[in-house]
DNA sequence: TCGTTATATTCCAATACAACGATTTAGATG
DNA sequence: CATCTAAATCGTTGTATTGGAATATAACGA
């Protein structure tokens, strides 16, 4: 990464915020990424309508495993979405968004937003025949 | 395909594919992309205390004339900010969002949001020291 | 303890992105 | 016309992101 930046000590403390507020650019810069990918668009909108484990979000959106499990780890960290194990499973739902105001203003947005989308209409309709339990998982 | 249309208007429609629905993914994607760079969102919140030209705004965030040409330039297509030439200048402001309601959301919300931010804050003290006439553009 | 199953992680290839300097373009001015 | 000047574009170079296959991990059940 090249930066130019003049060697002063502003620039140093630049470098290592401390109060949480220094942390809002970052918490931003995170939940704009996180919803920068078309899939994860679509695996927030797919959240809105129920909780839905990895196996239900690859078999809808047709990904990898690999792929969907990723994208879920990459929303969980903009505190866009959370997970509660169950067994086998982890179910993952939309987070309330307690703790980041960016993530928890994008989540009420997204529930009125992109609803005419033919992707996501699409998706709404294949979504309540999708069932965790007959996903043949190779 | 049933439609009675002439090729014309069919490899038309298929250009600009669809309704206009369907492009609100895309669009939704751009303004997310647009916003996750912080640079960009800099770029923003300078942009709500005046308009900038693109020298003023390399000049504020100390980075190459380039860059920051390209930056605003992704900020556009997303309908972020807009441009209107004056001369050799071109000035940048706060695009009004009348066309998306995405982009529209975000540059309201970010009037409120990130303020406490240090870099923003800094950046807010120095900006009114900042004036075109005196960049040497080198 | 040994499979089985759902999820997470790792590895690698392909692509996208951000940064810079150099060059080109477009408008103003001599 | 020639020459400035601001901005846009081009070319290059690292870095980040995305995707799937392969592997590792964790929890259940026999």
């Amino acid at each position: 990464m090249v930066r130019q930046q003049s060697a002063n000590m502003e620039s140093v403390l630049n470098q290592w915020p401390n109060s949480c507020y220094e942390m809002a650019m970052k918490k931003f810069i995170k939940v704009m990424k996180a919803l920068s990918d078309p899939n994860r668009v679509k695996m927030m909108k797919m959240l809105q309508s129920r909780r839905l484990c990895v196996c239900e979000i690859k078999e809808a959106l047709g990904i990898a495993q690999s792929t969907a499990s990723k994208h879920l780890k990459i929303l969980e960290e903009a505190e866009l979405v959370k997970s509660v194990k169950d067994g086998l499973w982890v179910n993952y739902s939309l987070s309330d968004g307690s703790d980041s105001p960016f993530a928890a203003n994008m989540i009420g947005n997204l529930k009125h937003w992109l609803e005419d989308e033919k992707e996501i209409r699409e998706l709404n309709k294949v979504l309540p025949f999708i069932n965790r339990c007959e996903i043949e998982s190779k």
